[in-house]
DNA sequence: CGGCCCGTCCAAAGCGCTTTGGTCTGATTG
DNA sequence: CAATCAGACCAAAGCGCTTTGGACGGGCCG
């Protein structure tokens, strides 16, 4: 049974050459060879080998996801497999696969000064970037193609390629919209705000609170793991304080889940006594219902970044898109049952506006 | 800036045997050498090219884990995230790391034996296969090794490695804890059943009340997408029956959180009118409560099961361990708010037990 | 003192492809 | 009819490692 080039070659009485051209579609093969090579490659079912194919033309049709984990933050959040489900489209289509990875905090640079010293990648897709986060400029010094899910934000954000979402215009938009329902005691329930996408959001809050007077509160905004525990926890502690928020923004689909627990345990209903706006992600196995939302929300499928930035690395790679290329998608507000007027007079403006 | 073995055997003024031997511990380089050759390749930055040192090994340091799409199921599952996260500890201990593709169904077969002809990976890592998955007879064919994580079923388990939760014995638990509680009208939501986990989850629930006498009720069992959406739509459509159950056993957390929102839209209490258990994969996102579980469950972290799995293949792939070998986990009972007695008395049993 | 062994090191042969730089044949052209 | 050219094929040189099968010199033995 052949299996190398050099036995399918002999097989057919030719040399490995013009076996190795008809099969990769040259041009100086005559038709009746290329479907003769063709014919025997599949019945002796020959494939080119992966690692001999990239130590010769030196590319690994592979791109590095490398997720992180902390001892504090040992996790799997579902939002990188939705993200890595749409990046995967773009990559079989053009044949490539996924170098996947968990590494330690702690490891993360030395990981990516090996992945490029190996040669093991064609390129990087980064994910949940941490605000200034080092891997960037790392990844630019030794000359790895790569494109960003997200942003770092200190500095210059125009030297690298990324793609992200508007967080900050999102969060913006879904405060203005409670501030528009009467509410002015506001809670947001955000992600770690080392990551870049949770402090964006948290300024988008904060300003739409500063432009309509609303002073913020720290007891109203919270952050940490976006678990179901955590909104959770969260929302109770909240909606124990001596003058509670009649709304909430909260930062993911899964929060929110523990959001509205808390809202239950507390006998309040939601839509009615608390208003919820969230930032959804459209997760394949978390939808925020159908067509009928559960949650009012600012909708944005992570799935398609996933997609777009793949496919924006792919074509850098291939040098068909220019290199710092930016992508930013907007939010879609979708109108769900969580949201209502605010109902409760508040006591006086000047009580809410301490903090 | 030297690159390349050669380079860095220039360099120092050996040969590329001893500078290779000395950077991979082999006993035949003094001491002093290795030291001064560890030294220049720090100096250097000089790492091996993996695609050539595999090439020239014959391993390639990687595992697939091969993820399925369809048409109907283009879905990234959280627990798949959690599964890989804990094969990663495995992995990267030893070295390894994830090759990792999406691939629709039809695919499947050719993309297996791509994967074996093309030598790209030194396992597999089989997730979620369907009863009588005919991957398995391809992987065991081609020369693969791999670890399967769940059974076929179909005919003999013990020929291939497996890692498996004991869904039968768990689910039959499951429900025999709910009739011991005075429950008789007990639905099932269940995954989509050509999933082999699916299968012996019914088979356990279907063992026990058949043990108690109590005849099963197609409209109780339910099988679909392990969602949100899908666990509120069941749970709605149960909840308007008739005679609508007083108990239900969900396949996970996730479907489990609708089941708690129709619940509640239905004027309902959790664990007084309708007692829920579910089997609980402890996801990190995802988590049952913590000290504090928020449902009933049958307790069996799938990150655990990720990182048996992942050893288990690592140490088959180096002949450390039998080659068929299996790993049966047993669900821990996991005592929660979400069931209680049955507090509704049943017009007649008969009319239960038809359908 | 010859032979042997051991500790160090090296040249060269792979691993299985792709690609460069040809060769050879037969048809076309001035 | 010699020169040219295109079409079809090939030998061999990489790609950057690991590994086989020595070479070489010094210490040890009988």
């Amino acid at each position: 049974m052949a299996k190398t080039l050099k036995d399918l070659a002999a097989e057919l009485g030719l040399s490995q050459t013009t076996v190795s051209r008809a099969l990769n579609g040259f041009p100086e093969v005559s038709e009746a060879t290329r479907r003769r090579v063709e014919k025997a490659a599949e019945r002796l079912n020959y494939r080119p080998s992966a690692r001999a194919r990239s130590l010769a033309t030196g590319r690994t049709m592979a791109i590095a996801h490398i997720l992180t984990f902390s001892d504090r933050h040992e996790m799997m959040n579902p939002v990188y497999g939705d993200f890595i489900a749409g990046a995967s489209e773009a990559y079989q289509a053009a044949g490539y696969h996924i170098h996947l990875a968990l590494v330690a905090d702690v490891d993360q640079e030395r990981v990516f000064r090996d992945l490029a010293a190996e040669r093991s990648v064609d390129g990087v897709l980064l994910q949940a970037p941490l605000t200034g986060d080092p891997r960037i400029g790392l990844l630019d010094k030794v000359g790895l193609p790569f494109v960003v899910h997200g942003r770092a934000s200190l500095g210059d954000d125009a030297g690298y390629s990324w793609v992200d979402v508007n967080n900050r215009k999102s969060f913006r938009a879904a405060a203005r919209h409670l501030i528009d329902l009467g509410h002015e005691r506001i809670a947001l329930i955000n992600g770690f705000e080392t990551m870049d996408f949770a402090r964006r959001r948290r300024d988008g809050y904060e300003a739409a609170l500063a432009e309509a007077g609303i002073g913020t509160d720290p007891a109203l905004m919270a952050r940490g793991e976006m678990t179901e525990g955590n909104g959770y926890k969260e929302a109770r502690r909240m909606l124990a304080l001596p003058v509670p928020p009649t709304a909430i923004l909260a930062s993911s689909f899964i929060p929110a889940l523990g959001v509205r627990r808390a809202v239950a345990d507390a006998g309040l209903t939601l839509g009615r006594d608390v208003s919820l706006i969230i930032h959804d992600d459209d997760l394949s196995y978390l939808k925020n219902g159908g067509a009928a939302p559960i949650f009012t929300a600012m909708r944005s499928s992570v799935r398609a970044a996933g997609q777009i930035a793949a496919d924006l690395l792919l074509r850098q790679i291939s040098r068909q898109a220019p290199s710092p290329a930016h992508h930013l998608l907007e939010a879609e507000f979708i109108d769900g049952p969580s949201t209502g007027p605010c109902l409760q007079r508040l006591p006086k403006r000047e009580t809410v506006r301490t903090a």
